[in-house]
DNA sequence: TCGTACAAGTGTACAGTGTCAACTTAATCC
DNA sequence: GGATTAAGTTGACACTGTACACTTGTACGA
């Protein structure tokens, strides 16, 4: 365990200090990047052991060998640091995804492997899950920058990569594939992007419900989600 | 707005007081009943309007005209207090759903209606909807009996309607849609729990996707809702 | 080598939170 | 009328997110 210098001995002195204040350990600086990425792994950890509610701005700090007020140098606000730790999550699920749908080209198969790669990983993670898509941070202004991709996209556009935030990413591999099986003239419909949606929201749907109510007996996950991929791709397709 | 004569003129005083405390204004008492259910009434109202964070037990006492501690005699919990509130909304969504599911003896076109009850319903009570299925409140034991409930039913058994709560018999129906479903011949699979579950994972999935993002730019739900609860239908449906 | 400017960090305070133990008071019943 | 008890209050505790004003380490130009 870090050693912890700031967890505040500042309890209520009663009288007032007449003497000089001591003058408190020195603190190394390490660099704003550096603290940065501290403060993340730490909160990452802390937040994954746990959850949300129990930690506090001032206990990441304390065991980051730090001041709260620091944090607020790096981070405006608690959401914008839980937000940061969140977007660890999408990093993994594109690693994930990119290792998962490797070489398929059967756009049927791919779904199938996006969507079981997504469920794990909603499971695997389910704090980070529960911050990046079950917590509504409005103070960062997220959704505005989803919804103008949305509909760029919508209207056919290629967004360059550098435009798009990791959860972009992810969510356009599916769309993709949704897009491919529609090219290949398999689907019912043709609207991409409500399918696309309507796919995302069976995996949401399962992640969410498991993740959140561990406890209702469900259908054992791998039996429940292979099935609920198998009845989506048989509602999606032609006859 | 009522009058509000508990917030509290308690600030600093600066000088002991060394007259006797003014008394405080009597209180009319209720009764028990009467002040819980008058407590749900304020909680709930400030609740949907300002969110869960935002929503204090000292404010819900504050406008109900008494004091927190008072809430503690009534909830053990502010989860018990939150968890009695979002109850309601299985209260609307029973009713709905009655009314909905009227005399349709299709299992294929009941189950059409329950989903779009369910969906409605979710989109309509955002901040219930949040509290009963995407916040765990594991101090209350709900998931166990969930559970029980859930094992009983897979075994076969017929539960009288006393010993099920208001979740328990919305998740009910549904599994009996399901089941006629499967009685029917008309499903590809015959696992009742998996699909009943499966469904379930689809609702909840656009309901909590469309409540805290809202801001995407998705499909429009009306259209979203009916092209996925119609992609469920066939998959879930033989050839 | 020194001074300085800025980044990186600190202490302290404020108003608010959930919760609790100990107390007071209104209503009820014999 | 007096005892009992349910319904309510007071005042505290330990904790929270956050703001402000201050100090100190470090890199760099003269």
């Amino acid at each position: 365990m870090v050693l912890d210098r700031s967890t505040s001995f500042c309890g209520k002195l009663g009288t007032k200090m007449t003497a000089r204040k001591q003058r408190p350990l020195p603190r190394k600086r390490i660099g704003a990047p550096a603290r940065r990425a501290q403060i993340l792994r730490v909160a990452g950890d802390m937040f994954a052991k746990d959850g949300i509610d129990a930690t506090s701005m001032r206990r990441i700090a304390a065991k980051a060998g730090v001041t709260a007020t620091l944090l607020y140098k790096h981070f405006v606000d608690k959401d914008a640091l839980l937000s940061a730790i969140g977007e660890g999550f999408f990093t993994k699920l594109g690693a994930a995804m990119e290792g998962a749908v490797g070489g398929i080209t059967d756009p049927l198969e791919r779904m199938r492997a996006e969507m079981r790669c997504y469920v794990r990983c909603g499971i695997d993670n389910p704090r980070e899950y529960h911050l990046t898509f079950m917590t509504a941070l409005p103070r960062l202004k997220r959704g505005a920058q989803m919804k103008a991709f949305r509909e760029r996209r919508r209207r056919g556009e290629a967004i360059p990569a550098e435009e798009m935030t990791l959860g972009m990413k992810c969510f356009g591999r599916l769309e993709q594939s949704v897009a491919d099986l529609v090219a290949a003239k398999m689907t019912r419909s043709k609207d991409v992007s409500a399918m696309a949606e309507a796919v995302w929201a069976i995996g949401h749907g399962l992640v969410s419900l498991i993740i959140t109510h561990d406890d209702f007996g469900f259908t054992p996950p791998e039996r429940l989600v292979e099935q609920s991929i198998d009845m989506m791709l048989h509602g999606l397709l032609k006859r």
